[in-house]
DNA sequence: GAAAGTATGTGAAGTGTAGCACTAAGTTTG
DNA sequence: CAAACTTAGTGCTACACTTCACATACTTTC
């Protein structure tokens, strides 16, 4: 079996929450047509995505709602339950320590960090903000391998380097900055100003013509 | 000159923040390899991207940095402001209205809204939180094509079907649904708990094994 | 229980993007 | 001022991903 590309693991996710979702509506089986009408995904791209993976729905029928989210969360990785680490606890930081979205599905908010003294101690839903100069001890100590950095771009690359020095092997960063990192940690970023400016193109575009090209991400 | 594709679209936002960098370093002068170094693009990719607009740089020397700048934000659009709104004001809304990066560079937050009478006439950063009723008037009013949500899932839909109809044309996302919408408007997504997800997928795979493939997104 | 209907899994074709490698044009060196 | 060096712009190639379309398999209908 061939290695998935990295396009199709990022769109696992969707799947699984989109057959969450499903679920508590209660409907228990579904094809690829209607999860992919859902989702704005063709049903073959989700019936090729899936064969990486191996044979999960019945032709003629479709697919068990509740057993292909299981094996998608089993491909994921999303039946053990990964502890997080949260650098940065401006008032981003903070809503993402209070984001119950985040609690659910195999993440845990392990740990709150920030280098701003006025910060620590500071209680946000039940977890205390710590000192970074503590970080290194937790993510050690807890098996820390993902984290998520909302620091000012000036000290991304700083924290990050503590970050992998540590253990880290997987950043999520709402940093404007692109991070260097060795061989081995995965970084993805988060990017709203940068998605922002990209769509002001078209609507800049389109308010000095009347061509349209197809939108939708 | 072709149309360019939507991802050399995404990815001049990324070469204009890099070139902000670097005039506040005092650097006049950049050549495709320094730049792509930064953002980890290759320097071909770069020379291919500003192609579809124009030429840009100079033969045995590379870019002026603060010419090039202007350009790809003359591109972009970002010479003249966009008001944007913001519906959702809960921790994340809040965050963004705070947020000092959207004030900067094109981007200017308009308006503040919210269905919760609770959160209604909260003075967040001199700004007023209005209701969702009023929405459609001030997008009309202003102008308005841009918006930001962060409401619930289950509202969504809801949400942008009305900020369409008032004018929007463009959507940032941060609910975690898949959005509708008609012909002729851009959606884009931020979605930390799926990156989070796929990222799993590579943790859970090198522990149990010891391949490894490239990361870094 | 045969025929019609539905939907998966997948080889093959099609599409789009990235990178190579070369030409052209400028600069620096001696 | 010529030779060596640097770097942009670009046609072409290679590759990766998406979509098509069909064989296969299961279900429902009559």
């Amino acid at each position: 079996m061939e290695e998935p590309p990295d396009v199709v693991i990022r769109r696992l996710p969707l799947y699984a929450r989109s057959l969450r979702y499903l679920l508590q509506e209660g409907v228990e089986s579904v094809s690829s047509q209607e999860l992919g009408d859902r989702i704005n995904v063709t049903a073959a791209q989700i019936r090729k995505d899936l064969s990486y993976f191996g044979e999960f729905g019945k032709q003629g029928i479709g697919y068990n709602v509740r057993k292909l989210l299981q094996q998608i969360e089993d491909i994921l990785g999303l039946t053990r339950e990964w502890p997080v680490a949260v650098i940065g606890i401006g008032h981003l930081g903070e809503a993402i320590a209070r984001y119950e979205g985040f609690r659910q599905q195999g993440i845990r908010i392990a740990g709150l960090f920030d280098s701003n003294p006025s910060k620590i101690g500071k209680v946000i839903d039940g977890m205390t903000v710590q000192s970074i100069e503590e970080a290194d001890r937790i993510i050690r100590e807890q098996g820390i391998r993902l984290a998520i950095i909302a620091v000012p771009a000036r000290s991304a690359q700083e924290v990050t380097d503590r970050l992998v020095m540590a253990g880290v092997r997987a950043i999520l960063s709402y940093a404007p900055t692109v991070l260097q990192v060795p061989e081995g940690v995965w970084v993805r970023y988060i990017d709203p100003v940068a998605i922002l400016h990209s769509m002001t193109y078209y609507l800049a575009r389109d308010i000095h013509s009347t061509r349209h090209n197809s939108p939708e991400s």
